[in-house]
DNA sequence: TCTGTTTTGTTGCTATGGCAACCTGATATA
DNA sequence: TATATCAGGTTGCCATAGCAACAAAACAGA
């Protein structure tokens, strides 16, 4: 339970204080095996999860039925957190163990209803934690609705300069993860950036880019 | 103040209730002429803002200088809370008055700290609110991220009458503001509108649309 | 009712990017 | 070392949708 102290969700609390907490709250944990589905899109669910080892992917089906990589988590990922927030709602991703997993279920309600003098400080970090989601996604909002691959790219490439902090910097995600991140064909993402860098505009090697404006 | 009774931030409060956590949290009521900037683009800010009559409008700009409505206010809409929640965030929106409005803001740390007994139950209906905001804007960005106008325009109007629950209703978003919600431009949006009539698919007169898939 | 304004629809032109198919190079595996 | 596998790059084709410019409704105010 030790990784639990560096969880954002119990941010600030030692881990006494964290069983503490727990114990007013239903909690379980369990094991999952690699493809095992741990949420499925389309579930209501009133648990919050914590992935306390291994991988776990989110992902969901377009319309076509195209598979979509949404999030990929790992070790003290939290998720289910928006979604039993907002109460009611349908899980718009199915939840998935990429090799072996163990996920920490927590009630939501009975988190969330506690009377324990720190279960406030929980509530505070749990909306930072749903707030800081909410910006992730608005940034890639910001992106999607950008309407060339060159502008999306560029707009990516710099976002993350800043918070990188420099002009050369290895990016996390794959050109297929990449394309689904912008919304465009992997191919035309790849021959837009041969294009920028033919252009003098960045230069890369596999997942590692130079930007030069 | 009668109208925060209605608030879904003060959902299941009395009025004396509402007026007595507000007495612990520093909060001012400020009016707008049209048109005055409310919150600029860039601030951070540490304040939920609660509109109290009158409307205001989100608005972003793009990197190219074009101006993009993001959202709609009126009387009850909070904003500024997943912002305040995100801490050190800057708005990543420009909230301007449309028409002359009246605001309320109250000082988001010590509402969130305060150790009234009913600053609990603020706290849960403040996640409820950045929840659901949070899946508002996943709805968006499943539609952002089809590749074509028809299949955008096709899950935007399902997802209508799901949520009117008729297969005739009226949509709240002129053709502008449409195109900007699905990312495209406004003559191709009126374009395939017209073209998905012809097909059979569905019929529509200005806002009010019916599907017959 | 007339007129100015705003919203919506129409259409031709053309660049963009989706799609498919294939190539190259790297990594893994027997 | 040979070979299977996978990630990434390249390219031709062509439908889609962006852009611009204009037309036609709808609406508001005088």
């Amino acid at each position: 339970m030790k990784i639990l102290t560096e969880n954002t969700l119990f941010k600030g609390l030692t881990e006494s204080q964290i069983t503490d907490i727990l114990s007013t709250a239903y909690h379980r944990e369990k094991s999952f095996l690699d493809g095992e589905i741990i949420v499925h899109q389309g579930d209501v669910i009133n648990n919050i999860g914590i992935v306390l080892s291994g991988n776990a992917t989110g992902k969901k089906y377009t319309p076509d039925g195209e598979e979509i990589i949404v999030s990929n988590m790992k070790a003290n990922s939290i998720f289910g957190d928006v979604l039993s927030g907002a109460i009611g709602f349908a899980s718009p991703v199915t939840v998935q163990a990429v090799g072996p997993c163990r996920v920490l279920f927590i009630d939501y309600n009975q988190l969330l209803y506690s009377h324990h003098p720190l279960a406030h400080h929980v509530l505070q970090n749990m909306i930072q934690s749903i707030s800081r989601k909410y910006f992730a996604q608005n940034k890639r909002m910001d992106i999607l609705m950008l309407k060339s691959v060159r502008s999306k790219v560029l707009s990516y490439l710099e976002w993350q300069r800043q918070t990188k902090g420099t002009n050369t910097f290895a990016i996390d995600l794959d050109r297929r993860l990449l394309a689904d991140f912008l919304g465009v064909e992997r191919s035309a993402l790849s021959r837009e950036l041969s294009r920028m860098k033919a252009d003098g505009l960045i230069d890369y090697h596999k997942n590692n880019f130079t930007l030069f404006i």
